[in-house]
DNA sequence: ATTAATGTTCACTAATTGGCTAACTTTGCA
DNA sequence: TGCAAAGTTAGCCAATTAGTGAACATTAAT
């Protein structure tokens, strides 16, 4: 359960591998935490499969490494808009929202 | 191409319904545009699948119907924090967020 | 061990969200 | 038509994000 698989891309794919699947206790009390703790796990992983330093990813999203380093490591919240700007302009990708069961 | 999936639950379907396939020309123009802007139409349909009012909702996830009208319609931004509290404490559903190549 | 690159933390500011209340408008229906 | 429910808009305010530079810490490599 704590091994990362470098081709995640699916936040809850993430979520599966790191804490089991929906139901179970551990996945169940993640559930109830601030959950975009994780998202700068996502986006970290993101970054280093595309080889980039956050500088490099900084400066292709119009920010500095600073805030790139917030967002991936505490819990500092972040806006939708600001969210999918880093990965269209950063990445070139798209982020897709979907609601589960 | 306007016909609205009472089902959709994914925003990634809701865009193919609204705007075509990606690749498509209506549906580039979209991409470039402020993507949250249809946040809103996909909260409006989660909400009216629900059958609740926006004072309902906003009761259930601790806000006001203001507010709600507000993400519903205008382009207003929004923390990732709040959709997902607003997900989860009002239909009791779960944010899935995913990259899209 | 030194050096350079990379990443983190600090302090500050401007801009924006989210909460709140009240007023206004639209919709639905008897 | 008239009334009530539902939704929208307008201000205001506190809390938070996002942007910035500088200082500090960590890592990697030779």
């Amino acid at each position: 359960m704590k091994k990362i698989n470098k081709n995640l891309t699916s936040f809850a794919d993430h979520l599966d591998s790191e804490y089991g699947k929906r139901g179970t206790e551990t996945r169940e009390k993640y559930e109830e935490g601030f959950e975009s703790f994780k998202l700068g796990v996502m986006l970290q992983e993101l970054r280093k499969e595309h080889g980039m330093t956050q500088e490099q990813l900084a400066e292709k999203c119009g920010t500095t490494k600073t805030y790139i380093s917030r967002i991936e490591n505490d819990a500092s919240d972040i806006r939708l808009s600001t969210l999918m700007r880093i990965i269209r302009e950063g990445f070139g990708k798209h982020l897709s929202l979907s609601v589960d069961v």
